[in-house]
RNA sequence: GCUGCUAUGGCUCAGGUGGUAGAGCACAUCCUUGGUAAGGAUGAGGUCACCAGUUCAAAUCUGGUUAGCAGCUCCA
């Protein structure tokens, strides 16, 4: 007999009991909606036999893991309904992911959405046939025979194999796949199937080779949690700002000016005005120093960076790059090196120290013509750049302090609860890639990490995502599609003031070198614009919104009324406007809705009459009639708080 | 950059199998002066993204270019 731990409750099994049968004796409903086992904490199979004491923890759909058994099957299952569609595909490989999962196949045309359906059909029957899903241990011969049709699957085999990992298959009918597992314990629970798109993808992720078809699915034990998924993402997509952004009228692009170049029109203008404004007198109260400086300069400083080895392809260069005989510029991609100057302009002490340096820096990146993305990923952006020089034993009170100042920028746009953190480290493999020797980089990450885990912030760790020149903490957020990009980023570096001649004069009276901070406090303004409009629908709180209040006058009577209250609200510092055209209230309320203005205010004869307003705020229809003043008084209040 | 999809008036979209364009919204003018999400009439507006090719004939077929979308790779 064995005693296993549910939960804090211990009962008494016959050893090799499995944890599907434990789950069945805990109730049937328990077993049925059961994925997936965790023993000790480790993740396994409901196959698995209990041979000793243990913990056990049974996951169902509604737990992460157990949710991730059911993907990771369904994968498999999609997989078995294209080999017998199709039976010269190769497979790559097919993980769970956050919602769904994916499956890389190559050997065949590119899926369309046409061919969904069949496969899907195909899955339904397969789930019909409800096949045991079973896991094996294998031999590297056994491996190399059952997969010798699968130039994917070898190479991975041949992969395991050379680490000395487990090499483990599972067998569902006719399809076996190379896998760790864990899987449900058979095809028959995966009743509510979609395929959501296919695309390409690289093998392995790397550009050289194969290209193959990456199609992508979800399912789910229930039909109606698929119905409920497909509507959120409906949902979800009619806050895509590239759609809405433009809708609204806060960007447009024009084919002859080129990709990733945005035009701002007076909407969005005026946001990223109004968030300039804010972050330069936040900084400033911060003991931040406004520095502007030029927008590109000549080879020669790029190559002092840096740049010129490191990020030479992400720069738009004037001139002929390889002639050394004339004269050539490029575009600023960073603004480390220009800021720098100001520190270099005289000699400094250690009393200048921290010098905090800012600037609401343009900059130009000349992204690969895919990676643009409405306002997100552009190849000229403004950013509120900041680099910090400061002494080393200053580093851990700056740093917190440019985390403080991300988050109460984060919180304050209401963004705060949507971020994630992200730990980017060099990757000592790829050692071509970034500056500095080994010893420098361990010196910079460990440090990094001591502040981190001082300051108990919770973050992931991202290899190979590090600057060229230091280790950085990337504040993450997710657009609307789930695609993941950095709002924010605090890097250390320990580089670049050395091979700028960048010192200070210490205590001691001799030179050191300073370390630097690189940092931003908002990100760059047309990214964080986008992730605003997809917060909020369009919807922006009111102290961003670029007309906070529409007047809408019934008749022509009230025109007089209606300019002496513009005026009012204007000289009151509020961005107001007047509907004076003859439609009717109906229909410039329907107008002033659809453009999300936080309050109408319509006039009548009876407002005119007693110099009151009738107050309609977007986000509850009823509206209150009171006096002007009552109005500022709120509305300014709401705008002074930046409430949201 | 790669793969797939796409490109018709400012916007959203119709235009089987080739015979040189249509709707709604928006816009303009006029009528309407109406109490909380679309009043009516009339009108203007398009070398069907661009460049080649096939054809008696191309919005429609083919190739290229540019741009848009999703994914990959890359990055704020």
């Amino acid at each position: 007999m064995i005693h296993v731990d549910l939960k804090g409750t211990i009962k008494e099994f016959e050893a090799g009991v499995s944890a599907a049968d434990v789950a069945k004796s805990i109730g049937m409903g328990l077993y049925k909606s059961a994925c997936a086992a965790k023993v000790n904490g480790e993740v396994c199979d409901l196959r698995t036999a209990l041979t000793e004491d243990c913990s056990l923890e049974i996951l169902t759909f509604a737990d992460e893991e157990g949710k991730q058994a059911f993907w990771h099957t369904a994968a498999h299952m999609m997989a078995q309904a294209i080999q017998r569609l199709y039976p010269e595909a190769h497979f790559g490989i097919g993980p769970s992911l956050e919602d769904g999962w994916y499956y890389d196949v190559g050997g065949v045309k590119p899926f369309t959405p046409d061919d969904f359906p069949a496969i899907e059909a195909e899955m339904k029957k397969i789930a019909k046939e409800d096949l045991p899903v079973e896991k094996k241990i294998i031999t590297l011969e056994e491996g190399r025979a059952m997969f010798a049709n699968q130039p994917y699957k070898l190479e991975l085999l041949e992969e395991y194999a050379e680490k000395g990992w487990e090499l483990s298959v599972y067998t569902q009918g006719d399809y076996t796949d190379l896998c760790a597992g864990p899987h449900l314990m058979s095809t028959g629970v995966v009743k509510a199937v979609k395929l959501r798109q296919a695309t390409s993808a690289y093998w392995r992720g790397d550009s050289s080779k194969d290209r193959l078809c990456r199609v992508y699915g979800i399912a789910f034990p229930k039909a109606s949690e698929l119905e409920a998924y497909v509507a959120q993402q409906e949902e979800a997509l009619k806050r895509d700002h590239n759609k809405i952004g433009r809708e609204l009228e806060y960007f447009t692009t024009v084919d002859s000016i080129g990709q990733g170049l945005p035009i701002l029109l007076p909407n969005g203008s005026r946001v990223i005005q109004l968030l300039q404004r804010w972050v330069e007198d936040t900084e400033q109260k911060r003991g931040y120093l406004l520095t502007k400086t030029p927008l590109m300069a000549k080879r020669d400083l790029y190559k002092i960076s840096g740049h010129w080895d490191h990020y030479r392809d992400g720069m738009f260069i004037l001139g002929d790059a390889d002639d050394e005989s004339k004269e050539c510029f490029a575009l600023r991609p960073m603004t480390c090196p220009f800021q720098y100057q100001v520190y270099l302009n005289r000699k400094r002490s250690y009393r200048d120290l921290p010098m905090r340096l800012g600037e609401t820096s343009t900059l130009f990146r000349n992204e690969d013509s895919g990676e643009m993305h409405g306002l997100i990923r552009v190849r000229q952006f403004t950013i509120s750049e900041g680099h910090l020089v400061i002494r080393p034993d200053q580093l851990e009170e700056e740093f917190r302090g440019c985390l403080e100042l991300a988050k109460e920028m984060l919180d304050t746009l209401g963004l705060g609860e949507d971020v994630s953190y992200r730990f980017s480290q060099w990757d000592p493999n790829r050692k071509d890639k970034y500056e500095g020797t080994t010893e420098q980089w361990e010196e910079a990450q460990g440090l990094m990490k001591k502040i981190l885990d001082h300051l108990g912030l919770d973050y992931k760790v991202g290899v190979d995502e590090a600057a060229f020149y230091g280790p950085k903490l990337d504040i993450q957020i997710k657009n609307v599609f789930g695609k993941e990009d950095t709002l924010i980023t605090i890097q250390i570096d320990m580089l670049l003031a050395e091979k700028f001649g960048m010192t200070y004069v210490g205590e001691d009276g001799q030179e050191h070198t300073p370390y630097i901070i690189h940092r931003t406090s908002i990100g760059c303004y047309e990214r964080t614009l986008a992730l605003l409009l997809e917060k909020y629908a369009g919807a922006l709180p009111t102290w961003m919104m670029p007309t906070q209040v529409e007047i809408i006058p019934i008749t022509d009577r009230q025109h007089e009324y209606a300019r002496k209250l513009h005026e009012q609200l204007e000289a009151a510092g509020i961005r107001v406007e007047t509907d004076y055209r003859s439609e009717k209230m109906g229909y410039k309320i329907r107008e002033a809705q659809l453009k999300k203005i936080p309050y109408m205010l319509v006039v009548g004869d009876k407002e005119m009459e007693e110099g009151l307003v009738a107050v309609r705020a977007r986000k509850e229809e009823k509206a209150g009639v009171m006096t002007v003043d009552a109005f500022l008084a709120q509305i300014l209040k709401e705008i002074a708080t930046k409430e949201r």
